[in-house]
DNA sequence: ATTTAATGGTGTAATTTTCACACACTATCT
DNA sequence: AGATAGTGTGTGAAAATTACACCATTAAAT
């Protein structure tokens, strides 16, 4: 391939915000660097786009190579274009965030040397993180906290089957407010894509609720075909 | 500035998807190339980034090279990174929107060589674009009309002083549906935010509408308060 | 002077959505 | 048998949204 074009020796990278949600907190994933820069500190998992590979590729490999996981299906949100943000050289960041169920991807394990270990950390009380890694996570954390309004991204942190009461849990502790119980059970059934099961909870030491699973198709069907312009 | 980080020859982008309304239509700004690739073709306004330039600033710099147009306050909405996308080599691009108002800004000239005149065009019935400029435009076009709802974005594209008529004749324009008019004066003016002026529109041949201001302080109190998490 | 064409400007009732609010039920544990 | 902890449910008030039609004003044309 002839390349032609006018450049500068620039570096891209991407940046993920993994988010989770486990006994009732939100928590996002950080690793803890091996190599300088900021050896030893806590940043998000992300590094360098190859020649040969989309961004979005980038994002799913990079993600696996620090952490272990793999097809977590990310969803750009902003890209970190100041001038000295590395103090190695000029960096351009797009970064990346994606919603998981933790508890499906117990084992976190770095495959390359890169990061020393990779773990979960509630999103309340962060540290300082790498680089300009602590505006990056609040960027991603505002683009969710508006996204959750109008868009079915709470069932991804979810397991494939919950109840209503952690689906409010997951809302309220996202939303960082108290919901009323009553309308927002009412409000979430009315949508019409939540699907109940015959089955309950199990397990518990108190009266067992039941189980609802999200329904895609449904939800598709309701919201999709408006293109979603009017909420 | 010692780069020591591992790189390889790419090149950043820029491109500019400028939406003005003029003639009850929206439309945005295109450049006729003076260049190869897609020598001839129309385009949006872009061009590479500099080395020492934030992304922000480059995207500035590039429109005004390309149309005349300064500090038109852009808003990054999209980085496009596909291996593919340039025909000479590899480009990752980051996109930007700004909303403006064409009457006020009526001289496009283009200082480089690189566009040989820039014009609006009408965003119903647009041509091919070279690069993939078709999808850039079309991901701009579908945020702002999700961002019409919750962002004051349609007083950017007005004069400063305008009808409640043009106001709602932009939204019908963006939304591309009707809206009922009196629903929508009631609305608009309950939000408290608009300034009725003494004034009234001038050398029409029919009876004259009163104009109005956008009052961005009484904007500020009443929605950025509560960070917008709501709607 | 009258007519015409074009837009400005206004209110009400029905419907839907949102919000505030409290208690009885069920399963488990001791 | 009682304590504990969370499940599950309904109603009324207030607010927001929707549907809907006519007269007023102005300049231009006749």
């Amino acid at each position: 391939m002839e390349v032609k074009l006018p450049t500068f020796e620039s570096v891209f990278s991407i940046d993920c915000v993994i988010f989770g949600f486990e006994a009732g907190e939100l928590k996002i994933l950080l690793i803890e660097r091996n190599e300088e820069p900021f050896k030893d500190w806590l940043a998000l998992p992300g590094y360098i786009v190859e020649q040969d590979e989309s961004i979005d590729d980038a994002a799913e490999r990079i993600l696996y190579e620090l952490t272990g996981l793999r097809d977590m299906h990310m969803q750009q949100f902003h890209t970190f274009g100041e001038v000295n943000r590395h103090p190695q050289g000029r960096v351009i960041t797009v970064a990346y965030y994606a919603l998981i169920r933790i508890n499906g991807q117990k084992d976190l394990r770095p495959i390359t040397q890169y990061a020393r270990k990779a773990f979960w950390h509630p999103v309340n009380e962060l540290p300082k993180l790498a680089f300009d890694h602590s505006e990056i996570f609040q960027t991603a954390f505002n683009k969710i906290r508006r996204r959750l309004n109008y868009q079915p991204i709470a069932f991804e942190l979810l397991p494939e089957k919950f109840t209503l009461t952690q689906l409010q849990s997951l809302y309220e502790a996202v939303l960082s407010k108290k919901l009323d119980k009553r309308n927002f059970r009412k409000k979430m059934l009315s949508y019409g894509f939540l699907k109940e099961l015959d089955e309950k909870q199990k397990g518990v030491s108190y009266r067992a609720a039941k189980l609802y699973k999200f329904d895609r198709r449904k939800y598709a069907k309701i919201f999709h075909n408006d293109l979603n312009l009017d909420k």
